[in-house]
RNA sequence: UGGGGUGUGGCCAAGCGGUAAGGCACCGGAUUCUGGUUCCGGCAUUCGGGGGUUCAAAUCCUCCCACCCCAGCCA
């Protein structure tokens, strides 16, 4: 890694922070906040948004709230407020005794809406939602005033007052700011902030029958917790001046919403809308799928949270739309698990050898580095035998060119253990090759050959009679295509989902060592790629997820010549 | 002339008037008992386009073009 990656990068969040604590501006003070709504699963996309929210609160000495933003009682359930919270605490980031609600606040945002009303600032309009789309005008033509735009204060007050006490059916009425119909930005068209909803909300129960809306909400949140800086994505831009609006009306704690870009990333799907299409259609098993780029699907995975926050890290934060290669993806976790990982041996598509002249019964516990990266990791002990299992792409019967693996008369290192070479090729009914006769070498015992001759690969192994059985489960981009939510394309974007991306494996065998591996432990199987074991695993039976695959130089020498 | 934004290599992204950081990807080459890792080298005479200001422009001005967001009693 280069000096210059270290050094903390920039971006215009912090130079904005920065600015402000220099100009004393809330004594300069940085309070953020992460205000996920309860109604899905966090993705990699709230990732960024957290590690910004919180890192830029730990790295000018401040705080970070986590505050779910729970106003919407139809859509919001405690499922997922407990799974948020475990996912933002995974990730690595604690908001302490800081955990907070919308709903917390709905007396007081009540009193603040009474206040609106008694400066003539709200008015409580009767419009249904048919008619209050017609008064709304268009993107290009300014609205109407609502009929019910001048009621009297006091009407106003009786009337937000019934309405709060449910003497008004769902949807019959709403309180709105009396701001500007023709104003070209919509959000400014005299916006509802108070609706009518009967139903149970998940923390306030059947308390109230009026919830106040996202704008009017999340802003005098935002000022009731003193948040300094208000970090959402790009789309609130236009809500902006509503923002300001509400809090200068109310002359209280002027927070600052700032807008950065929304994460997306190739081959896959962020928005919530279609990961719980995904799920709910059965495309993928579950919100924590491994294929899902949710917290929980990743973590399931075999994703550490050093290697998400890393990633966010290096992806940056700016204004310009933006979709980053999952290869970066890929690369973040390939990083922390190289220097992690215990390296093991498994085979998944076993082809079985027989070694001719070894003895029969015997076996040989052979010395294997668990961690070359980690000499602190040490060493462990590997037992070889007569009858052994080699990847099956280990071998070719007519090797192209750069093949360096097993071949007849081809003679390769088995890691940690001896030179074979191959003498004879045994052939099924079918003519597929069924299994391999090779003899060893004595004198290659640890792997070097003590007359100093050279092979040209060393292919891992396992024990037929040792090793264990297990079912890895292999992930490739849930999509086919890059951009596969293009919102030009015609297509749905489930048309562009990868056929291929799970593969079970059964029938792999791994070696000894990992009896007993425990859920959620990450091995680099040797020659492979990183796994993790999967929730699924059991004593029984052993599961493996590949989280990614190693860097395979042969796979694109192979690719690049059928091109 | 509806409003609000954004355009720097294949993908991200620094840059803030002094002559294009960095990462990923890609292409070499060295080391290697993982075709992994590591290392070394290559990869924008140019910053959406045109004009202008300036000794000097990706950075300032101006016109144009492209793309994204907004018409929920969702967030």
């Amino acid at each position: 890694m280069s000096e210059n990656e270290n050094k903390n990068p920039t971006n215009f969040v912090k130079q904005i922070i920065e600015e402000d604590i220099k100009n004393r501006k809330n004594d300069s003070r940085v309070h953020t906040r992460f205000p996920p709504e309860p109604n899905g699963y966090l993705h990699i996309g709230h990732a960024k948004s957290i590690c910004l929210n919180f890192g830029v609160a730990s790295e000018y000495n401040g705080l970070c709230n986590l505050r779910f933003d729970d106003t919407n009682p139809t859509k919001e359930e405690q499922e997922y407020v407990d799974s948020i919270s475990e996912d933002v605490r995974w990730l690595g980031f604690d908001w302490e005794d800081r955990e907070y609600y919308a709903s917390n606040y709905f007396q007081k945002l009540y009193e603040y809406a009474v206040q609106l009303i008694k400066a003539g600032k709200a008015f409580v309009c009767d419009l249904t939602a048919d008619q209050m789309r017609e008064y709304r005008g268009t993107l290009k033509e300014p609205g109407q005033d609502s009929p019910y735009r001048n009621r009297s204060v006091e009407e106003n007050i009786d009337l937000f007052e019934r309405m709060k006490n449910g003497e008004f059916e769902d949807g019959s009425h709403t309180l709105r700011a009396k701001i500007d119909m023709s104003s070209g930005n919509i959000n400014m068209r005299d916006p509802v902030f108070y609706r009518i909803q009967r139903s149970t909300h998940h923390r306030t129960g059947d308390e109230w029958c009026i919830y106040p809306m996202y704008d009017y909400a999340h802003c005098v949140s935002d000022s009731i917790e003193g948040i300094t800086h208000s970090l959402c994505t790009l789309e609130f831009e236009d809500h902006r001046p509503l923002y300001d609006w509400f809090l200068d009306q109310l002359n209280v704690f002027h927070t600052h919403q700032i807008e950065f870009a929304r994460l997306n990333i190739s081959h896959a799907v962020l928005s919530k809308r279609k990961l719980l299409q995904l799920v709910q259609e059965n495309y993928v098993n579950g919100w924590d799928d491994p294929r899902m780029l949710t917290i929980s699907g990743m973590r399931r995975r075999g994703y550490t949270p050093a290697s998400i926050r890393k990633f966010c890290e290096r992806i940056g934060v700016a204004k310009a739309d933006s979709t980053v290669d999952m290869a970066l993806l890929e690369y973040s976790i390939r990083e922390d698990l190289n220097k992690s990982a215990p390296r093991v041996m498994s085979v998944l598509r076993p082809l079985k050898i027989i070694i001719t002249n070894y003895p029969e019964g015997q076996t040989d516990d052979l010395d294997a580095i668990n961690n070359p990266e980690d000499p602190g990791a040490g060493t462990r002990k590997v037992p070889f035998s007569k009858i052994i299992y080699i990847e099956r792409d280990d071998f070719m019967e007519d090797p192209p060119k750069k093949f360096f693996r097993l071949a007849p008369g081809r003679e390769v290192r088995l890691r940690y253990a001896y030179f074979i070479t191959c003498v004879d090729v045994v052939k099924d009914d079918n003519g597929e090759v069924s299994e391999l006769h090779c003899t060893y070498d004595p004198e290659t015992r640890g792997g070097d050959a003590p007359d100093g001759r050279k092979v040209k690969a060393t292919l891992h192994w396992v024990s037929d009679e040792h090793s264990l059985e297990a079912e890895v489960r292999i992930y490739e981009h849930l999509f086919e295509k890059a951009d596969p939510d293009n919102p030009k394309d015609e297509a749905d974007f489930k048309s562009y989902l990868n056929p291929n991306s799970l593969t079970v494996l059964d029938g792999c065998r791994v070696e000894p060592s990992l009896a007993g591996a425990e859920p959620g432990s990450r091995f680099q199987f040797e020659r492979l790629g990183y796994f993790s074991v999967d929730s699924d695993s059991s004593d029984d039976k052993l599961v493996f997820n590949r989280t990614v695959t190693l860097k395979d130089t042969w796979k694109k020498i192979q690719k690049a010549k059928k091109q």
